[in-house]
DNA sequence: CTAGGGTTAG
């Protein structure tokens, strides 16, 4: 088992395996060796201060994109990641120069202090006493111990939040007892960080350059995290150039600080030629730093540059530990390599790492999106057998794999687990879960079940969970339920968004009485009157398509993308309940022209073919209606069919999906077209030219003669 | 435990 794990990681290692990601790979991109320069390097110099003009980074690394530019025109286009980076292009002459300094920087070493206990006492008063100057002067007079240099570190160090950091900060500057040295800002800078307050930290820098205090790697680390987390990202890039600008180099912390920073920047050129620049330098990256790049090209999705990250650590002998791991798990997954997922956790194991709960939420997630049922249960056994840990996330990401793939029983066992866990009890996310099982099973009962319970205890309903119960409900015809719920749901806070109105559209669409179409349409009011003022202008036969038109193209802009098809669907729909076949016909073009079925009609010289997958029943009638017609009309003009007749429904890979294939099965039958499903692919349906020519005849009667 | 970098949910 372990070995066959290995071997498969092995291969691709020494293999070249063309890509098959779907987003381009950056070995693809022109960019990689180009000499773009990095516009946020040329940035005005910072405000603050006026540093030495040492040469920046876009200089200095000038020469070496210059360089690898030049190399490459001599190389066939693709330069392959799995060759150690060249080192060719150094001239000897001019030795290149370092962008990162080897030697982190030391940190001073502190004694033990025999006062600790009474210091942090002390501090604990200070975090509890009221947030007010006047409250703080009053609690520092019970100071313990003199505030000697260490003393006040200590204490320092143990205030939260920012707001007592910084009274006790001036505090100490007020006091005149020693001069305020680089780790005491270091130590009040980190407390403002964890308070996300970058302008004070910036106003501290700058005091700290007034005062000639030396600002060092940790206090621009510092600088730069808390510039990242504040999203100023514009602000973190300028003060990793400022170090430069004044001399100082950034050691492997502060450098994979920034590499960070371009990361989440999407600046992928740019964090590979610093990486490559830092490794030219002599730089042996750590397990964060790869980490950093792993996670950078999951969000790419780009499984080359996952294998790039693999390879350079079996280069240079760096054992990934778990954090790593489980950043490659999830860009495996994001990057849509379910089996190397699932291969680079058997090797962790196997190398004896012990998962934690975030390693297995990747995995679930992983096995979950690509419907890998069997894998995802032995995961959950061996995570019991195992005793691996579990928190409320893990819990929740197994709910939801639950949800799509219909497992209903294990998430029901999964639930009562944690109901009777101490930690991990339901919340709102679990809660919806579970509701959307019961929807899609149509488990009605038991989805009202949980509602109920929800309300009695303490968990908020979402509106995730209202759409999956009311769209449950609808299905089952219990549209005073449906009422019900909407009512009780928005009286507990819940903000209608388009998704619910997308779910009570197709509520509409399944009613028959007039009566419930319009207690359903009198909710849809309180959440989108437009949509509903479109559906009763369906029913006019007085409107004209330009209305119409217009009427769609508003609400359509209005809705975020992803309902913007399912609205439409479910307008078609009840128009072919309402019997208003001319406007079901409508909208399905106007559908078509705003792009929501993109891909629907496909011809080619031997075949043509219906995509029908993405429609509702009744669109997917329209569309077949309408496809129909413009053959006959082919027909009369007598112009060239292909062979074969195709139309696809899909198979319905979702276990409760409602199955267009068997529903447009039997309408094919009704009307006796001589479609049928093909062997080879399910939800296919074919037919040949000749018997759908004939078939067409017989139903089209002859033209009138003057029409 | 006493100054800095990386990882979990529709």
């Amino acid at each position: 088992m372990t070995s066959t794990v290995s071997t498969a990681l092995d291969l691709r290692f020494t293999i070249s395996l063309p890509s098959d990601s779907k987003k381009p790979s950056f070995l693809s991109s022109p960019l990689r060796l180009s000499t773009k320069r990095f516009t946020v390097f040329c940035k005005s110099p910072s405000e603050i201060a006026e540093p030495r003009q040492n040469p920046s980074l876009s200089d200095q690394l000038k020469p070496l994109s210059l360089t690898l530019l030049s190399d490459t025109k001599d190389q066939q286009p693709q330069p392959t990641l799995l060759s150690k980076p060249k080192s060719t292009w150094v001239n000897p002459s001019k030795p290149k120069r370092s962008v990162l300094s080897l030697q982190r920087q030391k940190r001073s070493s502190h004694s033990y202090n025999p006062q600790l206990r009474d210091l942090r006492l002390f501090a604990k008063k200070l975090n509890g006493c009221e947030p007010t100057e006047a409250a703080f002067s009053v609690a520092l007079e019970e100071i313990p111990h003199p505030p000697t240099r260490e003393n006040a570190l200590l204490i320092l160090n143990s205030l939260k939040p920012w707001q007592k950091t910084m009274l006790f900060f001036n505090w100490l500057k007020t006091q005149n007892l020693f001069p305020i040295e680089t780790i005491f800002y270091n130590v009040a800078m980190k407390s403002l960080r964890f308070g996300r307050q970058f302008e004070l930290i910036e106003e501290l820098a700058q005091e700290m350059i007034n005062n000639e205090v030396e600002l060092d790697n940790i206090t621009y680390s510092t600088i730069i995290t808390c510039a990242k987390r504040c999203n100023l990202f514009d602000k973190a890039v300028e003060w990793f150039e400022r170090m430069y600008k004044t001399g100082l180099m950034p050691d492997e912390v502060t450098y994979s600080a920034v590499l960070d920073v371009y990361a989440e920047l999407g600046k992928v050129e740019e964090v590979l030629s610093l990486y490559e620049r830092g490794r030219a330098s002599g730089w042996k990256p750590d397990p964060i730093a790869f980490s950093v790049l792993g996670k950078m090209f999951g969000e790419a999705g780009d499984y080359d540059g996952i294998r790039y990250v693999l390879q350079e650590m079996k280069t240079l002998g760096v054992a990934p530990n778990l954090v790593v791991y489980n950043t490659l798990l999830e860009a495996m997954g994001k990057a849509g390599k379910p089996g190397l997922a699932r291969a680079l956790f058997e090797e962790m194991v196997a190398a004896g790492l012990t998962p934690d709960e975030k390693t297995l939420t990747a995995l679930v997630k992983i096995y979950g999106k690509a419907r890998w049922g069997r894998d995802a249960l032995q995961l959950w056994e061996r995570m019991r057998s195992n005793k691996w840990p579990m928190d409320f996330i893990l819990y929740n990401t197994l709910l939801s794999m639950c949800a799509d793939l219909g497992l209903e029983e294990e998430a029901e066992r999964l639930f009562e687990d944690m109901k009777q866990s101490e930690q991990c009890s339901p919340d709102s996310w679990s809660y919806t879960a579970m509701l959307n099982i019961y929807g899609s099973a149509g488990k009605v009962d038991k989805a009202i079940e949980l509602f109920e319970e929800m309300s009695e205890s303490s968990v908020k309903l979402n509106v995730m969970g209202c759409t999956c119960l009311i769209q449950c409900l609808g299905r089952a015809k219990r549209i005073d339920d449906v009422v019900r719920v909407f009512g009780i749901s928005i009286g507990r806070g819940i903000k209608p968004d388009d998704r619910l109105c997308g779910c009570l559209l197709s509520v509409v669409s399944f009613c028959e009485e007039d009566e419930d179409v319009d207690k359903v349409l009198s909710c849809l009011e309180k959440a989108n009157a437009k949509l509903v003022a479109f559906v009763k202008l369906l029913r006019d036969e007085e409107a004209n398509f330009d209305k119409i038109k217009q009427d769609l193209r508003m609400i359509l802009n209005e809705a975020v993308v992803e309902a913007r098809r399912p609205f439409c669907n479910c307008l078609i729909d009840i128009c072919r309940n309402r019997n208003l076949h001319e406007r079901a016909h409508e909208l399905l073009y106007l559908g078509t022209l705003y792009g929501l079925y993109p891909g629907l009609h496909n011809k080619t010289e031997d075949e043509w073919s219906l995509n029908l997958r993405s429609l509702s029943v009744g669109a997917a009638y329209t569309a077949f209606e309408e496809w129909m017609g413009s053959l006959s009309k082919i027909m009369e003009r007598q112009e060239a069919l292909p062979e074969v007749f195709s139309a696809y429904t899909g198979s319905g890979t979702h276990k409760f999906s409602q199955g267009l294939a068997s529903t447009f099965a039997s309408h094919l039958e009704k009307l006796a077209a001589p479609f049928t499903q093909s062997e080879e692919k399910a939800g296919c349906f074919v037919a040949t030219r000749d018997d759908l020519v004939s078939w067409v005849q017989s139903r089209v009667p002859p033209p009138a003669v003057g029409a």
